[in-house]
DNA sequence: GTGAAAGCGCTAACAG
DNA sequence: CTGTTAGCGCTTTCAC
């Protein structure tokens, strides 16, 4: 490959005039620029962003770590953020945490080991040693989707309180008492929020909950089906589910199908997030749709815009909440009578 | 960040020293070897990798290229890579060609900049100069899922033409004559030989092929929908569609359910590739899946194994080709009579 | 305006 | 076995 000495050499200059010249920096003569510039085009130079890192500190990556990269809400995520990041010339590290603290950390670790311009996270610990260790790097870092207490970073995420809310409200409507929530990831926040959204609602609604009927299924389709199998096999079971995420309720729907039941004949059921081609998927499920393209484009702007700041720790820590937006379809519908009467 | 030099200060000894201390050349003393390490631990020393790079002409990071990230494919694939590469002490570099060949070849070139110790492919164009431009890379490349015929590389991907066969004989058991194919992006390989074993398994059993109805969807879902529509609106409407992917698929279900017909009761379909979470998608298609864990974990070994050789280029291109297997859903069924006797 | 030189952090000859 | 030295390719003062 081509560097800089050869441009040099070619064009009758010192590499250092190359390098002003070729970073505009306008100290440079006209003529002995556009002689440069030919040499540069004649050995086919392109700037080496290794050394250039090496140099400057920072390279022209970006990372972003993920829980899962498999997820297609993710992906969408990850889509866009790669598409801003090369229209600035930068290019995306992805890395995936398996939902692990730890691995957000270690990651973390290795990004900045890489110099990376900055970093677009999805975390998933919490508590002050987290958090300290997340602060302590000094590159810019936008966190999204969960949100984590005590650190001063952009944040990206949707108003989970309130996607769950409608959702609850919508059961309610329908007539729906005895509702079941399938919840996400103990601990984390978005699950505790999608979880308070469908406590709270029960609870203005005047509605007891049978907690009983509020279980764990991790953001993770095989516990979710196993999770939803306990609770529509119970004698005095649910009329209606409200899953913490696709993910789940797609576990929730293949359990329904298993046992031979109808949705939303013999259970209603709705979810936060958005599915792929939620389309085709029968029945077409009631949920609570985040803006996927908003967050990304938010989260790679914000990033972006750090990164190109002199002064990236001058700009405040800002805060942005998608409203999710209510999607009806046909898995909700009255309680059956059975049910009902229990 | 602490570097080389703190730790050469502390422990008393020369920088070289401590280089060949942590490099485990085993040319150390074994004392000085644990103060090189203590001193190592107690300032926090982690190599930058960025200098190793530059000096060594490579990174540990590993490109990833593919036509559309937000396909479940590949985001099944690129999970797959992500973890083998941590594993192995890498990063990868995703970024999406949107199936233009000429940003295939210019990531490839962002790519080499970068130093990239190797890259997985999945290659969008063709012909002599496309080939001979990715034979000029000296790193290992690993070609996925679309072969180009003349590169000297490996490659992993599925038996396309099998895997249209077995969708297309299965149709022709059910009793269909007048099937439909909605085939993948002109030119590319996959989807050439997906139209192959069409067009071959039609011949094999002495059916003629009506070329109105072998379509363009480009593997995109709008036009899929798009021609599905016109498919389904003719007044000869094919009994049957063989969809070139699992994207056309879903626009061809899309399709199917706004014309208010019913699949398979009025019109059969089949689809190669697989679709996420295909079981609760209604009804549950016929098709042939191909193994994405065998694609993406050969494809990563073949990488790595290259980018750990110290003579890569010695190693003769291989070639693996999966099997795809036939699911059978609940998509087909014999042909209804209004159409057939058209 | 242009060039010489120092240095980013590391590795690898080559001496000693 | 350990230290000295010379770069990898680039940017950036600082002289001229």
């Amino acid at each position: 490959m081509a560097t800089i000495r050869d441009v040099a050499k070619l064009a009758g200059v010192s590499i250092s005039t190359v390098s002003l010249a070729l970073n505009e920096t306008g100290k440079v003569n006209e003529d002995t620029y556009q002689r440069i510039w030919q040499a540069a085009r004649d050995v086919g130079y392109v700037a080496n962003p290794v050394a250039q890192s090496l140099k400057s500190g920072r390279s022209r990556l970006i990372g972003m770590i993920v829980g899962d990269i498999s997820n297609p809400f993710f992906g969408k995520i990850l889509q866009e953020v790669e598409r801003y990041a090369i229209e600035k010339n930068h290019l995306v590290i992805v890395s995936e945490s398996r939902a692990d603290p730890e691995r957000d950390l270690a990651i973390l670790e290795q990004l900045s080991g890489q110099r990376v311009a900055g970093v677009i996270l999805s975390p998933h610990g919490r508590g002050r040693e987290y958090v300290e260790r997340i602060s302590s790097y000094r590159m810019p870092i936008v966190m999204l989707d969960h949100k984590v207490e005590g650190i001063d970073a952009d944040f990206i995420g949707s108003d989970n309180v309130l996607a769950s809310a409608m959702l609850t409200e919508h059961l309610i409507r329908w007539g729906h008492t005895r509702i079941a929530h399938i919840a996400g990831i103990t601990g984390l926040w978005t699950a505790e929020q999608r979880m308070k959204g469908f406590y709270d609602t029960m609870a203005a609604s005047g509605l007891p909950v049978d907690d009983s009927l509020v279980v764990r299924g991790e953001y993770d389709g095989d516990l979710s089906y196993t999770q939803a199998m306990r609770l529509l096999t119970r004698p005095d079971r649910p009329t209606a589910i409200l899953a913490a995420n696709n993910i789940t309720a797609l576990g929730v729907l293949q359990a329904i199908n298993d046992l031979g039941l109808k949705c939303p004949a013999d259970i209603s059921l709705t979810c936060i997030d958005d599915v792929p081609w939620s389309n085709v998927i029968s029945p077409r499920l009631t949920m609570a749709v985040q803006s996927i393209d908003e967050i990304a484009r938010v989260a790679s702007k914000w990033l972006l815009e750090r990164i190109s700041s002199r002064t990236p720790e001058a700009i405040a820590a800002r805060e942005h909440i998608v409203d999710p937006r209510l999607l009806i379809g046909q898995s909700c519908a009255a309680p059956a009578q059975f049910s009902t009467k229990v």
